[in-house]
RNA sequence: GCGCCCGUGGCUCAGUGGAUAGAGCACUGGCCUCCGGAGCCAGGGGUCGCAGGUUCGAAUCCUGCCGGGCGCGCCA
């Protein structure tokens, strides 16, 4: 119906461009939209007021020029002038009423667009380094992630989903020196732990589970190890000179292919911990990118190689920086240290090479808001290379703070104090997880009380949008139960009056232009806001009117009309991968 | 200091340049002999951080200030 206004809309500019009154009509400038208040009528334009100026007319003349103008439209009732120039329209209760039907045949694919009508698109997400577990500060970018993927696929895109693993650099000394050293302990060496060493209980399963591999074959006295060794601390860099000391220690200890061993089977382990924590939590992936494998393929030398070539790159003090300020960075980025490795910003932009040229039309990274000072960086290597930086498109969220009613919960890998996202959804469950963490904009910070959302776990809104889903299904029931058959069928759908009705076929008209939304601006927020209120207004029309009745031609009519509430809450639902119950 | 993000009822937050700024929680008072009370209805509570500007129209856009978060490594 928004459409075919537009498409009147667009006629009527045209006819009054004819009599020289308006510049040639453009729909794309056309905005109808949906009213919030139902004495505006269903829908209204702002047309008027926005072209009043250049026609220098009187917004309120022009709104009575252009309704003179409109085409016929059946379903229209009537178009008016309202306040300093708005057409508001009005449509027929038949007119309105089509939406019902329209989403019944349409099932599952009401508010998508076909497949592979728009772009390929690849989202890479979470991408936790591989040197612990998943934790409630990585369940955010997880759900986030996973519904955009959802919701960009029903807007039509072809999307891919992407993790990157960081399994190479020094945090894979720390955890090979912290699962030997956990190891030593089992052998019955008395070892003071490193406090920079990666301290959580995951390690001494690591290091249990390579014990009973090797025995005491990887034996050595931690006295011997740690000779000479400075103190641990008093402060962050004393904490890393000690870790380092014992890194270069071990190594002379243990044979080259030992070590790669201990730090393979250590990623091993906690990535497929990883996977499984995702999988369980709704987030999917199709590849997994190793950085190690990046480098062994030579991809960083050879993209490095690419920039000399394009003359963006300078030595100075030993060290080989990119020219990033020129490709407006706040200021040059080392890319090779004096000591000859790779930074991590040089494997980045050989990955980010290598995804812009799989062939993708857009590249969504979904990133903690603590890197934003990296994105600059990154577009400015694609731009040195030729590589149009919009295609990366950079998602920034904000952190969720823990909190266990009032106390704040601080998390550190490091110090293994953290809440794994598998135990926050032991305890809220993943339908309630997942709504809560996007139902928020995801720029905004998210105050997640554990305690809040365990104990009164009703009150969270997931529950409310399920439980209409629920409410809906137990009607349908309850009606077979009578023998009251349901309507499979369109039927007479005239006696659909009541005002809150109304409200429900308006609200269910709007779900295609929430999930659009959702899609156009990565934000599955504008989903949840959604569903809450159709659920809003069906509970609301549920305590007001009796949906079985015995009058069978408006019961029809009202079960069609819940049939389809049923649809697009589960369609939504749905997108963001959480379950529409038939009971609760 | 520089950069990015954010300031909306007591609290947590919606709000697409548009008409009288909305929800939930909390508070007060009501609603099943009735399709699921995990629900509904009503009420109080706001100078949209402050000051300018653009516009027919600003919570929304621009500038400045104030307040908060994060980032500014030859770490990843």
């Amino acid at each position: 119906m928004k459409a075919t206004l537009v498409a009147n809309l667009t006629q009527a500019w045209q006819t009054l461009h004819q009599q020289g009154l308006l510049p040639d009509a453009n729909p794309d400038r056309i905005e109808v939209v949906s009213t919030k208040d139902p004495r505006h009528g269903d829908y209204a334009c702002n047309l008027a007021l926005v072209l009043a100026r250049e026609a220098q007319l009187d917004a309120r003349e022009l709104a009575e020029q252009i309704i003179r103008n409109l085409p016929e439209n059946p379903g229209l009732l009537k178009a008016d002038v309202a306040g300093p120039g708005f057409i508001n329209f009005q449509l027929r209760a038949e007119a309105k009423a089509e939406i019902v039907d329209h989403i019944l045949n349409q099932g599952a694919n009401y508010g998508t667009r076909p497949p592979g009508s728009e772009q390929r698109v690849l989202i890479e997400y979470v991408s936790a380094n591989p040197t612990g577990p998943l934790h409630v500060g990585h369940g955010r970018g997880a759900a986030l992630g996973s519904c955009l993927a959802r919701i960009l696929h029903a807007a039509g895109h072809t999307v891919e989903c992407e993790y990157f693993i960081n399994d190479a650099g020094r945090q894979m000394d720390i955890l090979a020196i912290s699962v030997w050293l956990r190891y030593l302990e089992l052998c019955g060496e008395p070892v003071t732990f490193p406090e920079a060493g990666y301290q959580g209980d995951y390690i001494l399963d690591i290091a249990a589970d390579r014990h009973r591999a090797h025995g005491d074959e990887w034996h050595a006295s931690f006295e011997n190890v740690q000779a000479g060794a400075p103190d641990d601390g008093p402060d962050e860099d004393g904490h890393n000179t000690y870790l380092d000391f014992l890194i270069l220690r071990a190594r002379d200890f243990l044979d080259d292919s030992t070590w790669v061993e201990l730090v393979s089977t250590a990623t091993d382990i906690l990535l497929e911990r990883i996977r499984r924590d995702l999988d369980n939590f709704g987030a999917n992936f199709d590849h997994w990118q190793s950085e190690r494998e990046l480098l062994d393929n030579d991809r960083v030398e050879k993209t490095i190689a690419q920039l000399r070539a394009a003359g963006h790159l300078y030595e100075l003090e030993g060290a080989l920086w990119f020219r990033s300020s020129e490709f407006g960075d706040e200021k040059d980025r080392v890319v090779q240290r004096s000591n000859g490795q790779w930074t991590y910003f040089a494997t980045d932009i050989a990955y980010h090479v290598d995804k812009m040229a799989r062939g993708y039309g857009t590249a969504i990274n979904i990133w903690g808001a603590d890197h934003h000072g990296y994105a600059g960086r990154v577009r400015a290597a694609l731009q040195a290379l030729d590589i149009d930086p919009k295609r990366l498109e950079i998602l920034l969220v904000q952190f969720a703070n823990l909190y266990r009613g009032k106390q704040k919960i601080s998390m550190s890998t490091r110090s293994g104090e953290f809440v794994t996202l598998q135990s926050l959804q032991h305890e809220v469950g993943r339908d309630a997880a997942r709504f809560f963490y996007v139902m928020r904009k995801s720029d905004q910070h998210l105050d997640f009380d554990l305690q809040l959302a365990a104990e009164q776990s009703v009150d969270n809104p997931v529950y409310y949008v399920q439980y209409a889903h629920a409410r809906i299904c137990s009607i349908l029931e309850r009606a077979e139960d009578e023998g009251t058959s349901i309507p499979e069928d369109p039927c007479d759908l005239s006696s659909l009056t009541d005002e809150g009705e109304r409200a429900l076929q308006k609200q269910l008209s709007r779900y295609p232009d929430a999930v659009l939304r959702s899609a156009q601006e990565r934000d599955p927020h504008h989903l949840t806001v959604y569903l809450r209120k159709l659920a809003q207004e069906f509970h609301a029309y549920y305590n007001a009117v009796a949906v079985l009745v015995d009058e069978s031609a408006v019961c029809q009519a009202r079960l069609r009309l819940i049939m389809a509430v049923r649809q697009t809450l589960g369609n939504g639902l749905n997108l963001l991968n959480i379950d529409a119950p038939e009971s609760m």
